[in-house]
DNA sequence: CCTAAATATATCAAAATGATATATCTGTGT
DNA sequence: ACACAGATATATCATTTTGATATATTTAGG
């Protein structure tokens, strides 16, 4: 059996709740998914373009005036799909951090440069946990249905990891500060 | 300027510190660093006979018998790529966490579902963990040179970021309980 | 002495990434 | 009325990564 391709089932899982464009699709992806998962145009089209001949979603011609435009709406065998990918029990979680890799390889440059990619790391992780919070907020204030309680949690799990995040930070600047080589 | 490839940095990152054949270099990249970056035989290979031809590595036939064996050595212009990618200011860290995803897109499936996915996390994580725990444990009794201290750091980030995971399986095991459909 | 596992290099299809090309529409300031 | 920046929208491409497989040799255990 063919490996499932991942942004299949991302698209699926946005098409489940409403007709979306290719570029629509690419927004939400960039939104709070984004946290925990990517897409490009490089692969939304295609798979969109593939999944129509595999009968797993249908597209209509919504062009207005001169402006190409092409709404996909997902099929009874899409949402099957969907839930079988749900229903599996194999999922590859993957973290790739070029800031712990280059601190991995410190000992090829100095505690100085290991300390800015900290620093650099931090102000990364500060600026993302602001947006992150804010998103929270306004789903406390908002939480009116199922969908709502998962994105909740998908937020949550961003908020406590980024926050165990800089408390490391901390703790990782003292060593490198203390430590004398 | 080309992009870089990442994982040219990651063999000379190995390198700067013991000439390595591909298949070691493998093994090395499936320690502990795959808690933080991958690398494949599809990627060592073609990077090595690349940045042969780029002089930042040169290759020495180590064959024993009729078992072929090709061990590299960094170049002082290898060093200097490596340094030159530990200065900049720019790192790329991301997540890919298909448990985050299929928890998103829970609204498709059930409660049941989205627990069951949220226990394969934890049970995921405390393996992991627990290997994180050894390594550290080693480290602390062997704390000799340079490297091991940002061997250390970046072991003490995964048992951090994993405990901070563990502590949001609990809650949002939790919530899904709780909150009654 | 047999065999399973480890060592070792290499390649390939499939998937993801990141950038770019092309064209249209919309809102803002002048 | 007009220019023009920015948002909308589809599409493609080279590069990189992934995951699997092919091939062959050596080592360790029963």
């Amino acid at each position: 059996m063919a490996r499932e391709k991942k942004i299949d089932m991302v698209i699926l899982g946005l098409l489940f709740h409403e007709d979306l464009t290719g570029y629509d699709i690419k927004k939400r992806i960039d939104g709070a998914i984004s946290f925990f998962w990517k897409g490009s145009f490089g692969n939304i089209y295609p798979s969109l373009k593939d999944m129509q001949t595999r009968k797993l979603i249908q597209s209509s011609d919504t062009s207005v005036g001169g402006r190409e435009k092409i709404t996909y709406h997902i099929t009874e065998e899409g949402k099957e799909a969907l839930k079988e990918w749900l229903n599996e029990d194999l999922a590859i979680n993957e973290l790739r951090y070029e800031t712990l890799l280059k601190l991995f390889f410190s000992g090829a440059g100095s505690r100085k440069t290991a300390l800015h990619n900290i620093e650099n790391f931090e102000k990364q992780i500060k600026t993302d946990l602001e947006l992150l919070k804010v998103y929270c907020k306004n789903l406390e204030n908002n939480m009116k249905n199922e969908d709502h309680l998962y994105y909740y949690l998908t937020v949550t799990f961003g908020i406590d990891s980024y926050e165990a995040y800089l408390k490391w930070c901390t703790k990782a600047k003292k060593m490198l500060r203390l430590e004398a080589r």
